[in-house]
DNA sequence: TCCCCCGCTATTGTATACATAACGTATTCA
DNA sequence: TGAATACGTTATGTATACAATAGCGGGGGA
């Protein structure tokens, strides 16, 4: 293996486990497949030990399954696995916001919330949205998203929220991905800015319980429009993440 | 090493795991503390790859943080952290009650949870109750949660349910552990088994958000014990989990 | 005397060799 | 002909050797 140049300014680890997530979200790995090590060792040119250090720790977010007899296999999720994931990521951002509210915010940390907003009204501004404002939707919504989960200040809530968000499909652009597969999509993404403004203003105003109920709401509007997306398939390539559904939806 | 006895019917990283993981609990790894992978070596009798795969398994887990130049550290927990966490997971259950509640539950399903409610409405007929009944209370209590858990038939939330108790002082028995430390703990049993009658009680007639309020308030009653108990720290030994606590409650 | 640089040591990251267990296949016996 | 067993192959779990980096200490120069 003359040719194998090594990087080492990123572990042989990292690049292993991103190498295998981008085979699990692309596809080329079929859910309830078993992970052959060395295939994994040569599709991403780490060794042996990297690559494993990598399959521990895909299965720990979720993408995995360890397999009794030894080994791991691409992990398959059901349609309700996937609701699930999108309001229990809800219920997390809830509480986020509600912290948020409850410990107070000053003006200058809603600044970047603030900005984000404005640009998303932006882009919505145009009728219909082209693809490419699309595409910086998602960017800004995730961005969004993750400002907010940060003002709850609460280590332990931001991490579990990203643990959350480590399946594909109950991530913000997961699931806005999903969405963008119907034809009232427009519509959608500006009822979902509206929750984006409400949860701002109830942040503001130190109105707890208001902050965490539209970030519940924004959710079960996500699970909703997923739902329905999923019976008129259309677009659906659009979500790779759904190479990890299982049969169910057949 | 012609003395080593290698157990084949339990993996070594999984003993590794469970080795680390006492010591972490047991506070003889301090918080802040470099990991030394040949002293875990030593201690654990496994080799480096299984103590290695071990690390990394407890990193996800929460109770170990990664050094960015390499290597791991005992991760620090202030007291907001262990508050928030157990408040992070009252939410969790109030969400998995609520699931359990909408979506239905048998009779049958429901049976093993009133026989726990039952043998602890036994215990607590003891006034004061004896340090026997009160370990079989924890042990009860925890049996409580996880049926409850179970309820929700939610893979993914029962998932992250089990990840946010593996913070072992936001886990059933780590808070109940430390309400004990209280004069009036066994007032505050007798408030949480009314909890557990009323989320019961709330599944049976399939009122979802009640269900989840009420194990909201339950995580709440914890966290306002919890913090009086770090006040007037009597019996906190009881308490290994918060050998992981850091200085901020010294 | 203080600061900087060079080198050493210790520890981690990586690669690979070895052992063991599981699975598949083929052969034989009923 | 079918089923069961035995053997072989393959893949995983484990151990260890090797390489590289980071941290530390000592020595030298300003």
């Amino acid at each position: 293996m003359a040719e194998r140049e090594v990087d080492r300014s990123v572990s042989q680890t990292v690049k292993a486990q991103l190498a295998l997530r981008d085979q699990l979200l692309s596809g080329s790995l079929r859910p309830g497949e078993r992970i052959s090590e060395l295939q994994a060792v040569e599709t991403t040119g780490a060794s042996r030990t990297p690559v494993r250090m990598a399959l521990v720790r895909l299965e720990e977010e979720g993408l995995l399954e360890a397999i009794p007899s030894g080994g791991f296999m691409v992990k398959a999720f059901s349609e309700r696995d996937i609701s699930d994931s999108i309001e229990l990521r809800g219920t997390l951002e809830g509480l986020a916001a509600r912290f948020a509210a409850e410990r107070g915010v000053s003006a200058r940390e809603l600044e970047p919330l603030k900005e984000c907003l404005a640009a998303i009204d932006e882009l919505l501004r145009q009728v219909p949205i082209s693809v490419d404002a699309f595409s910086s939707y998602v960017t800004l919504n995730a961005r969004f998203h993750a400002l907010l989960t940060e003002l709850s200040r609460s280590p332990p809530l931001i991490r579990q929220i990203d643990r959350a968000s480590s399946l594909p499909f109950a991530s913000p652009s997961g699931f806005v991905m999903a969405q963008s597969a119907l034809p009232e999509a427009q519509q959608i993404l500006i009822i979902g800015q509206e929750h984006h403004r409400v949860v701002i203003d109830a942040i503001e105003n130190r109105e707890g319980a208001r902050a965490e109920a539209v970030m519940r709401e924004h959710a079960r509007l996500a699970v909703r429009n997923l739902r329905l997306a999923l019976r008129n398939r259309t677009h659906l390539d659009l979500l790779p993440a759904l190479a990890l559904i299982k049969s169910a939806t057949d």
